[in-house]
DNA sequence: AGATAGATTAGATCCATTCTAAACTGTTGA
DNA sequence: TCAACAGTTTAGAATGGATCTAATCTATCT
């Protein structure tokens, strides 16, 4: 096995080891196992809560509190995403690219728009001393009246 | 003065009172009063303890349960709406126009942008049994590099 | 292996918002 | 005009997501 080159998904342990690197992140039990929940199952939208949930049925013993400060350093170094679409709660974004949302305001589902479909024009022009940090859109649908 | 045709400007006490009971809601003395210190000066948006604040300072005695009650019923009379940019701390917006928002992250200041001057195209299509309920652009700004 | 900076944790704390249930008030119609 | 009632207000409690504290643990370096 050692000398082999192989697809990224066929080195599914040493993949989220990589990436912790890369961030600058020591490489913990509990941030592996966590970057291992939420970067193996494609795009996803999680909360803390349901990352902590996950975790537990996954026999991975971490707390809440680290939970918490592992999305929040995932996010700073640029791994996730944080997005605020409901008052009182945050997802975060395992799609970094720069893309946009659909929310179905009944069930809180949360859905990718790739940003190839989708562009803005007529953006106001930016102050001074300013720079755009992102454009985010959110197409909120409701059930047909 | 009963009898006058006058501008609305010129009507600064029957205005609030029209609104309440065109949005069918009891005109209350609260009510009244949070309608006057939200409408009379132009598009804001506001969180629910700045208002209670400025009730304070205006010397109008209202609880803060009752500052909630009345921006989530005024919120769905239609006559606020509601803008989430921030986690934790939801915004009433008194402009219920279509259009949408610039957010300074460093400041928190909300700018509006005139839905008129801003265009989105290229929106999905719509899965069967929903509709597009609204789309929200929100451009955030961050000081320069 | 020992030293140390960094990470984890239980539990406390924070804070915006909602809830409870008792007191109060705008409205209706007798 | 005024009692009756539904709707409204309120203090204070409760909730729930998120953060903080400070004691314990561990990855890393020599
Ligand atoms: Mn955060
Ligand atoms: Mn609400
Ligand atoms: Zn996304
Ligand atoms: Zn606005």
């Amino acid at each position: 096995m050692s000398g082999m080159t192989m697809a990224t998904e066929a080195r599914p342990f040493s993949e989220p080891l990589d990436r912790l690197k890369r961030a600058g992140l020591r490489p913990t039990r509990q941030r592996l196992a966590l970057a291992r929940l939420l970067f193996s199952r494609g795009d996803r939208h999680v909360s803390a809560e349901q990352l902590h949930a996950e975790a537990k049925t996954a026999r991975v013993v971490v707390s809440l509190a680290t939970v918490y400060n592992t999305l929040n350093q995932f996010t700073r170094a640029g791994l996730l995403r944080e997005v605020v679409v409901k008052a009182g709660r945050s997802y975060f974004d395992t799609n970094t690219s720069d893309h946009h949302h659909v929310l179905a305001v009944a069930t809180g589902d949360l859905m990718d728009i790739p940003a190839g479909t989708l562009a803005v024009s007529g953006l106001p022009e930016v102050p001074d001393g300013l720079e755009v940090e992102r454009v985010d859109v959110v197409v909120r649908l409701r059930p047909r009246a």
